[in-house]
RNA sequence: GCGGGGAUAGCCUAGCGGUAUGGCGACGGCCUGCUAAGCCGUUAUCCGAAAGGAUGCGAGGGUUCGAAUCCCUCUCCCCGCGCCA
């Protein structure tokens, strides 16, 4: 949520916002009319209730004087009345003017490319050696802006689909025919490289300092409204029928509201959380997408980075929860390229998001693996999170990050790592998988 | 699920129909050669240029001229009992 202060002050700031966003930005001028008869409205009722409160001063000392109050009595209930009829209409215009408020996205960062759509993301950064097929050498060359190195395959690996299926390390038939598309069973060693990315991506982590936490799955609808926005609720989070109770869609829902209601001791920050969660995602709007496999799926494991810090800090650790990521991605040796996110593709609750977007040669793209988002106030101010500072208190900054989704990096390592007979298994790994080497058996 | 006890400002605590008590902490000031102690003030949210005012006792209703206080519904926590991987 903005600032209404900012609405107020610096209207242009955000009708700027919205336009880059490719919104509409005459919402600030109805956030600023309801506003306006919001703050009359008030004065009047607050008029009201100072004068009822007098009568019922005057009611006391008659009472002790033991003088006759029923001409003040009935006073105040007329007084009452027209309390109660200003009230409705403070309340109604308030209620309007936060529901609008409520709904404007986060202000964009400087520092966000102007866009319209996901092809104005911009490239910032390419990192480590892809592998290409002959045949996809032109796109990658674009998609790399001819700044990464590579070596030319002249056979495409095998989709990860195909490999699953084919050596029996997951079953999405059955998964389908228990709980529908996007669904999996995984199978065999697949479990075991799951269960050892989460070990690795969580050492990695708390050697950085971060405190791990496994969180609830489910939130209540207030606690998910603060992480998230509306536009989440309807594509991509479950409910539980009949319960006040969210699906969280990732842990950062979780460790955002973890601190809901609640002021933060500034000698506390930066307080730095990794989540370590299911993902439940309807995928509403990616119908034909990845329908296969399990790149895109209604279920997915994930280590998670989640920092609050005071808001001069924040551009910092949207930087250092990147590198994070990236150190993850290098010590695995997936090749990837990191895009700042245009304004046009941007969500809502972002100020500014930088993606890792893993080379994958069986597909010859880059995918996404890797979200980093610099939230500034945004949710902390939706969720009443506060910081005692010295002079007064004020909204931190939170920032969140994928350390690893499991089943995305294992469509990468499965892709990038595939042999004839097999998958070599990524060397920060083997230490938690038992062995460097899936072999295929059929 | 049943019975009992709770929820008051950053934390603790009093009040149990008539202006929200006191302490701790934090911040500012006074006093100090310095530190400590001591003393004074501030301490939540909102409206207002300010003076000032309104709100705030877990949430929401109700009774009353007036509710932290009485009544109803709900949430969460604690103690027992029951059920349970």
């Amino acid at each position: 949520m903005l600032d209404i202060n900012l609405i107020r002050n610096s209207p242009d700031i955000v009708r700027e916002s919205q336009r880059k966003r490719n919104l509409d930005p005459s919402v600030v001028d109805k956030v600023l009319e309801l506003d306006m008869i919001w703050r009359e409205n008030l004065q009047v009722l607050e008029k009201l209730r100072n004068l009822k409160n007098k009568k019922i001063d005057e009611i006391s000392k008659s009472i002790r004087e033991k003088k006759d109050v029923s001409e003040i009595k009935a006073e105040v209930s007329k007084i009452n009345e027209d309390i109660e009829k200003i009230e409705k209409i403070v309340e109604d215009t308030k209620n309007k003017r936060d529901s609008l408020l409520w709904n404007i996205p986060n202000i964009l960062d400087d520092d966000v490319p102007y866009g319209k759509d996901e092809n104005d993301n911009l490239p910032v950064k390419f990192w480590g050696k892809a592998k290409v097929f002959k045949n996809d050498l032109e796109e990658f060359l674009k998609n790399s802006r001819n700044s990464m190195e590579y070596e030319i395959i002249d056979k495409r690996p095998v989709s990860h689909t195909d490999i699953l299926v084919k050596y029996d390390l997951a079953d999405t038939d059955r998964a389908g025919k228990v709980a529908g598309s996007r669904f999996y069973y995984l199978k065999k060693e697949l479990v075991k490289l799951e269960l050892s990315l989460e070990m690795y991506a969580i050492e990695h982590l708390i050697k950085k300092g971060f405190t791990v936490m496994e969180t609830p799955f489910m939130l209540s609808k207030r606690a998910m409204e603060g992480a998230t926005d509306l536009e989440s609720f309807q594509d991509t989070i479950y409910k539980i029928d009949g319960e006040d109770l969210y699906l969280i869609a990732t842990s950062e829902h979780a460790l955002a509201a973890y601190h809901m209601d609640e002021i933060l001791d500034e000698n506390d920050l930066p307080l730095k959380y990794a989540g370590i969660s299911p993902c439940f995602r309807k995928e509403a709007g990616s119908h034909g997408k990845d329908t296969k496999g399990i790149f895109r799926v209604h279920q997915f494991n994930k280590i998670e980075q989640f920092v609050y810090c005071k808001p001069e800090d924040s551009k910092f650790f949207h930087e250092e929860i990147l590198k994070n990521a990236e150190e993850i991605y290098q010590n695995l040796n997936l090749p990837y390229r990191v895009i700042n996110i245009c304004s046009g593709d941007l969500g809502n609750v972002a100020s500014k998001k930088y993606d890792i977007e893993v080379w994958m040669p069986a597909q010859g793209k880059f995918r996404e693996v890797v979200s980093a988002s610099n939230v500034k106030d945004y949710q902390a101010r939706r969720l009443n999170i506060r910081v005692r500072g010295k002079e007064k208190n004020y909204f931190p900054h939170t920032l969140n990050s994928t350390a690893i989704a499991t089943t995305r990096t294992m469509v990468a390592i499965i892709e990038n790592y595939q042999k004839d007979d097999g998958i070599k298994i990524p060397d920060p790994l083997v230490k938690y998988f038992g062995d460097d080497f899936i072999k295929f058996v059929k």
